[in-house]
DNA sequence: AATGAATGAGGGTTCATTCAT
DNA sequence: CATGAATGAACCCTCATTCAT
């Protein structure tokens, strides 16, 4: 019994470090450049054991990408929660959440648009990351759903939230491709500009 | 002279094929999907020519890339000649242009993203798209300062400028990703949004 | 640790089948029309397997051309220790190894001047070659120049060393040109006359 | 007529061109290496000529070994000739010949060995070969045997003649494998040593 | 006679996957 | 659970050859 366990965390731990050495291999050389062998000895581990923990690289893919969703996923909800119930100090949250230097690495942006681009015609990835954009689309739908009462304008939800998640994304891409001369504190600032425009009143002189 | 000028045609016609049928497999396959195979037969050729045309895979790559960057390019210059000086009138030619079906079917916003997810690894493929970027960035960024004189506010011209730029990639990500509840008519929308918010008085009512 | 051991001889063993269906292959062939199929299929394995122990067709030569200089080598040096001390002994000792059929079998041969023909724009094959040369030349220089002092006559010793070498590699062409009417044992008589004509005192009648 | 004339004369120098590319072609990169684009290019000609003038790669190479094989007889009937009867001053002419930087320098060598090493598997480079060497071979045996016959020793003529001959192919092959070290002069010295070696009143001395 | 675009067979190589140990 | 030799399909690329011009 405790046997199983050990095996089941050893199991685990594995299929960890595997998943470690695919995000760190693609973000280093794509998709299409790593293979199963930069994968297992990236993980310290050798040649077959991939096709053992992950039944194909096509499975062990899907995993990474679940797990990169996961982990965003996970520190959004702990940090909304943080922020209590005041939709101004939400939104704030969710920038500050969205171009942390964690969640957002220029090597992670690197494996999210690597997964992007494949979203057309992998049927498994676009499932994936529907799921963790409708979630974010429920939570800042509603916040700015709160905002608009409060301000008293009008302004569709959706358009305006849509906006908000497609700058978000717009500028990953511009981290991801001038990181020399564009940054992360500039990235929250045209995100607090994107919401002070539409909410004067509720955001002026938004640090 | 004659002769030479058809032969010139025939090989620059090969060269067009194989780059339009690169751009037609890389959109429903993505680029390691894409043989030479698949790229010459689509192209109604044989084989082997690819690699006469073209002298590597590589090569193929990177001039499809230059193409349709450089189709983006024309298009917008034409437009923009046509609008005129009035800098409203430039910035909605540019959304028009942007959002146009031609310009970005969802086949070519697969193709450009492919190209961005690789941008990290492949210098030559960044220089491309940075030279397209700058350009694209010039232009906007002269707009918007002449907006933010006439508006008379105080705001960043690079700030709101690169916002726009990272809001229509955004956006463009949202058309590959969510062809089937989201419109290029919508996205039009939401950068008009964009716009009137920081320059109400100049696009109020914008439709 | 018994099983590292049967896995370490059985990758040697499939690396050591790889080189002799190389060695047997040229000597058909010639090295341009050898293969990777011929030598991984001629060695009872499948296609993929000669650059999995050998990086690449460039490197199973260079391993090939060693091995064969390595087993030229061994077998010399074997019999010369076996000779003793006398020059006479020795020199003939060298002959006899020299034309010995395992040794320069039409197939050997061939595959020697097969690697002979691309030795002036292959430099890793030079070096190979070089190797074998120094060696072979050093032996045979400290022969000859016994065999100088005890009949006291006066000749370079460089060169009936190297008139020697050069005899013996250009019988080993015409056993490969003209097999049907010229022999191993014709090759070794005239390589003694060569001998015999040099130091007529010692070698008086040399069969 | 006379325009026939022009053509014959046009297609006879490109074929010359064509064969005198090839052996530059080959010299410097061996046959294999050596492309139909290659020789046509070295020639100053276009792609597809080769297989105008020649049927084959197979016949351009069996062309070009027919040239080096005839200039090299040309060469050695000519200074025969001049060599008048004496079997002394003909075997010196041979060795001059032989060792002619013009006849053997390094490049002709590597391609003589070239063509060496397909001999077994060529007949069609074997007959060429043949045919060369059986010409040499006559006159050569020749020589010697007029040389037995005024120095009244006994030795077969067979034996001496084809010693000769393999010193001679050993000594090119050490110039086209050692060039830094060896050279011309002494493959000429060593020459004249074997041969003083065996006709010591004759050659006495021989410089 | 000459050109050079086009063909297509065939080579070297890579790599996901399998499996005996 | 783990190893790494072995498999074999599939890729990119080369190149002799053809042929319309």
């Amino acid at each position: 019994m405790k046997q199983e366990n050990i095996r089941l965390r050893n199991k685990k731990d594995s299929s960890l470090k595997l998943i470690s050495s695919t995000i760190r291999n693609i973000s280093k050389k794509g998709i299409n450049e790593t293979t199963m062998y930069d994968v297992s000895h990236g993980a310290g581990l050798s040649q077959g054991i991939v096709n053992f923990h992950f039944k194909s690289k096509e499975i062990l893919l899907i995993e990474t990408l679940k797990f990169i969703s996961n982990e965003y996923l996970t520190s959004f909800q702990k940090k909304i929660k943080k922020a209590g119930n005041d939709p101004r100090q939400k939104i704030i949250t969710i920038v500050n959440n969205d171009f942390n230097k964690k969640i957002c690495s220029r090597d992670k942006i690197a494996v999210w648009f690597t997964f992007f681009s494949e979203l057309k015609f992998k049927p498994s990835y676009h499932q994936i990351c529907k799921d963790r954009d409708l979630y974010y689309q429920k939570i800042t739908e509603n916040i700015f759903k709160e905002l608009i009462e409060k301000e008293k304008i009008r302004i569709s939800v959706k358009n305006i939230s849509r906006g908000f998640q497609a700058l978000v994304m717009g500028l990953w891409l511009d981290l991801l491709e001038d990181p020399e001369t564009f940054s992360h504190a500039r990235s929250k600032k045209i995100c607090f500009d994107y919401i002070e425009s539409h909410f004067p009143k509720e955001f002026k002189g938004l640090k």
